[in-house]
DNA sequence: TTCAGAATAGCACGATCGTTCGTATGTTAT
DNA sequence: ATAACATACGAACGATCGTGCTATTCTGAA
């Protein structure tokens, strides 16, 4: 068995850590439960435990097959638009449609595990959980200064401001979309991510907007 | 005993609640156990449950608590400004002066209880979590109805988009001060309200936010 | 077909969880 | 003084937690 995802387990595994996402999303990384996991997957709980080695290697792995579902659902849909300002605008609805579609039953993981995680004193989950929001706030920013550079954003704007406005709209939406059942809010936070591109954007930007906008919504 | 408040054992209640309160800003209302509660209060673990009766009464409890402190240290404040938009102002300003202020060790209760309760099942936690928030959003809400009969913003804004993007900018603040121990943050989040209030004021409106500037920063 | 090793199960451990019960202090009212 | 009550404690309960060991079953290569 020369590649290592050919092991019989793997598979096993695998589905293992897709519902672990599942409900971490809705319990909390913590809430995760080696128990309730294995009575879920018809399991003995030794038998799943022993393809992690400990509770924390489990959420690690959680971690790292909810990353990749982000990378599938939100990163990569968007990164099909043209770099910067509609790069910006893909990136900021595919996550609200991330959202709307329940890729995890819980709303966004990611959201979810920063909350859990934010005050909590330091630890490798902790750290993995901060890397990986930072790298979100990292490709919203990046976005913003490619949209910069090419004359679609003003040069006034300052990216990291930016991207912190629109990662605010798009997680309030998804706190509120669950706590009061009401899929309008995820409108609220696309009605944020439009004006507020607008209003920044350069006439070459509005361009680029109303294209976007022309696209979505076809005569 | 005619006031219920002078029992003897009213004064450890408050006290666990505080703790309580505390405990669950940072491990979250599922977090709080009842044991750890007991040996921070140098109490027993009966002697402690005796004062509730059940973990869903002490939860109940500590909400009641956490939603006085957050009522003495931010609605309050803010109710000495005038009605509409300085008081929109002094609401985000209170908002986020409470979360620099470590108010609660884990940052603001009731985001943190949103957040963990947000895609649980029904209950009554949950609801008076829901309820809790509602009030808030609904108190931002009305500043900015206020604020908009008394033309110090536009006819056209949508008071409840306005509390939304403020709320969102908050929130955002909340957590990243704490993932990334970066008081920066704040600072954004404080950007982002002035620069929506001032976007959206009349000129009325606007004298309004230059009087609470200079008050602010007197020369 | 046999055999190594991977994958899973069974069982038990100490710790902690929320909860109950009986009891021992105090405090207050009669 | 004594009865009534509020307050707290200690011990124990069944359940579940994460984790370790040993045994069994399965699978792929020789």
């Amino acid at each position: 068995m020369s590649n290592r995802n050919t092991h019989v387990g793997a598979k096993t595994r695998d589905a293992i850590l897709q519902a672990a996402a599942d409900v971490a999303s809705v319990d909390g990384l913590e809430g995760l439960s080696i128990g309730r996991l294995a009575v879920e997957m018809s399991m003995s709980k030794s038998g799943l435990f022993a393809h992690f080695g400990s509770k924390e290697e489990l959420q690690l792995a959680t971690i790292e097959v909810a990353r990749k579902r982000y990378v599938r659902e939100v990163i990569a849909p968007a990164m099909t638009a043209e770099p910067g300002l509609a790069e910006l605008h893909a990136l900021c609805q595919s996550f609200l449609s991330y959202v709307e579609r329940r890729v995890f039953p819980g709303g966004c993981f990611f959201a979810a595990a920063m909350a859990e995680f934010d005050a909590k004193s330091e630890g490798p989950v902790r750290d993995r959980i901060a890397a990986c929001q930072n790298m979100w706030m990292a490709s919203l920013e990046h976005a913003t200064e490619v949209a910069q550079h090419k004359r679609q954003l003003r040069s006034s704007v300052d990216p990291q401001q930016l991207a912190f406005e629109l990662e605010g709209a798009m997680l309030a939406a998804n706190w509120y979309v669950h706590m009061f059942s009401d899929p309008a809010y995820l409108e609220r936070a696309r009605g944020s991510v439009r004006s507020r591109l607008a209003g920044d954007a350069t006439p070459t930007g509005l361009r680029v907007l109303e294209a976007l906008n022309d696209a979505a919504t076809p005569s």
